[in-house]
RNA sequence: GGAGAGAUGGCCGAGCUGGUCGAAGGCGCACCCCUGCUAAGGGUGUAUACGCCAAAAGCGUAUCGAGGGUUCGAAUCCCUCUCUCUCCGCCA
């Protein structure tokens, strides 16, 4: 959520900043709407004075065994219209919230300006494509042949955009797992956490999926109202909502392995062959909460952070900048990691890296406590994905490919695979 | 699933026979005074959000788990929900 103030009192600055993410936002309406906020608040707030004068005067006049008929009298006229404005200020606030609850975060002004995706610039790129001499196989294929990756199974079993894997391939990765929280947790200085699959909404508006994408998750048939998460990042980030983190602990610090739920509504016919895109899928995903004016230093480590798996791995990859217009509702800034796929010819999203600034702290109300000031700000939060699990595997799986149907398992992983060098 | 207890400020903890309660007291914290070290003592202050205001000051409003109700007036009474704890049952 932006500072509300944003919307009061620098409403066309707003407007433009926001069309530059090709967010148009409807000043007139909304200027007329906090006229009328501003209006009734300030009635209600009197009318609130007044009652509570009157009913103290009440109260005395009582103890002292006067006649209080007049000043009840009063009162009651009071009441009755307060009732009336008090019901017309909530709803007036409420939609107030409505309205900022589906205003997406201003980009920051490093971020260039763009329509979609094919305007996202690249930062710098990591490792060299490795040739072959023969037409490198895709992960289907591959995994097929070494008769350890299996979508007909997972098809029969619960629908299409799922994967059975077996034997040394779902160890594989498995290892992948470990090797990421160990790297963190060791290297990076992350606290390693475990939390709930399935969350409330309130932690979803929290971090931004909710209201505007419901539609993206799943949610739980039942008297209870969960969604299963479609990433970490929204159970780790609540973790501070409703929280003022004393200024010793900053900056907070967690590295967590979920697996992740996504409806992929909307994304029909986008890739459908292999595990690319999943109902299901596991990731480490990176979150910090850090104070207002190191997120953009923190954002660069973090980035770095998940950048060191694929170097680690020795995956070659490139970084983007997202421009304005394809940055996700809740993000000041993204920057995505793009692992090279032989199997597809392309680079694909392997990370995504996102400070979000206060918008989510706002909807989560995340303090912590500025020493220099002794008073609560809100926090910035930052995650990134370090890395996605299932794309890391078929990243290998591509990039690690033998002639012979052979996989070479990376040095790294070996220790996590007792030493056994091929799938 | 059954029976009970509870949720108050950074923390602990009163208040809960409705009015003077944004809330006693303590701890913690900050500043000041005293004390030539140490220890102890005294004083003052110490929530958040919002509104009016260019801003500060100030004034006002709301908030005692959440929401609703009763009442002229609710931390206090009633209802619903959420969460926590204890006991029993069941269970990985």
């Amino acid at each position: 959520m932006l500072d509300p103030r944003l919307l009061r009192a620098d409403l066309e600055n707003t407007a433009r900043q926001l069309a530059r993410r090709g967010f148009v936002l409807d000043t007139s309406s909304i200027a007329a709407m906090e006229e009328r906020r501003k209006r009734i608040q300030t009635d209600t707030q009197q009318l609130q004075a007044e009652r509570n004068v009157n009913a103290k005067a009440v109260g005395q006049a009582k103890a002292k065994g006067q006649d209080a008929a007049a000043l009840l009298a009063e009162s009651v006229r009071i009441s009755e219209r307060l009732k009336q404005l008090e019901a017309e200020l909530a709803t007036v606030q409420a939609e107030v919230e409505d309205v900022a609850l589906g205003i997406p975060n201003l980009p920051h002004n490093s971020v260039p300006e763009g329509k979609d995706e094919k305007e996202n610039q690249e930062c710098r790129r990591w490792g060299e494509p490795r040739k072959f001499d023969y037409m490198p196989k895709d992960h289907v294929d591959i995994g097929a042949a070494l008769g350890t990756l299996d979508f007909d199974t997972a098809a029969k079993i619960a629908g299409a955009r799922f994967a059975v894997m077996q034997g040394s391939l779902a160890r594989l990765h498995r290892a992948l797992i470990q090797f990421m929280l160990d790297l963190h947790t060791r290297a990076h200085g992350y606290t390693e956490v475990y939390v709930p699959y399935m969350v409330n909404a309130a932690s979803l508006r929290g971090t931004g999926q909710l209201p505007k994408f419901e539609q993206d998750l799943f949610a739980l048939k039942g008297e209870h109202n969960y969604y299963l998460i479609p990433t970490a990042e929204v159970p780790v980030t609540n973790i501070v909502r409703d929280t003022i983190v004393e200024s010793e602990r900053m900056p907070l610090r967690y590295v967590c392995h979920t697996p992740c739920f996504r409806s992929e509504a909307g994304s029909y016919g986008k890739d459908t062959r292999g595990m690319i895109r999943q109902h299901q899928f596991e990731k480490v995903e990176l979150v910090q909460i850090v104070s207002a004016e190191k997120s953009y230093q923190a954002h660069e480590e973090l980035t770095g952070h998940a950048e060191k798996v694929l170097q680690l791995l020795e995956l070659p990859y490139r970084v983007m900048v997202l421009c304005t217009g394809d940055m996700g509702f809740s993000a000041a800034k993204t920057y995505d990691l793009e692992v090279w796929l032989p199997g597809q010819q392309k680079f694909r999203e392997i990370s995504s890296c996102s400070n979000f600034e206060d918008f989510q702290a706002r909807r989560m109300q995340a303090r912590w406590r500025n020493p220099g000031t002794g008073k609560p700000e809100l926090v910035h939060t930052i995650n990134g994905s370090g890395l996605a699990v299932g794309r890391t595997l078929v990243a290998i799986l591509e990039n690690y490919q033998e002639r012979d149907g052979r996989v070479r398992i990376p040095t790294v992983l070996r220790t996590y695979m007792q030493g056994q060098e091929y799938l």
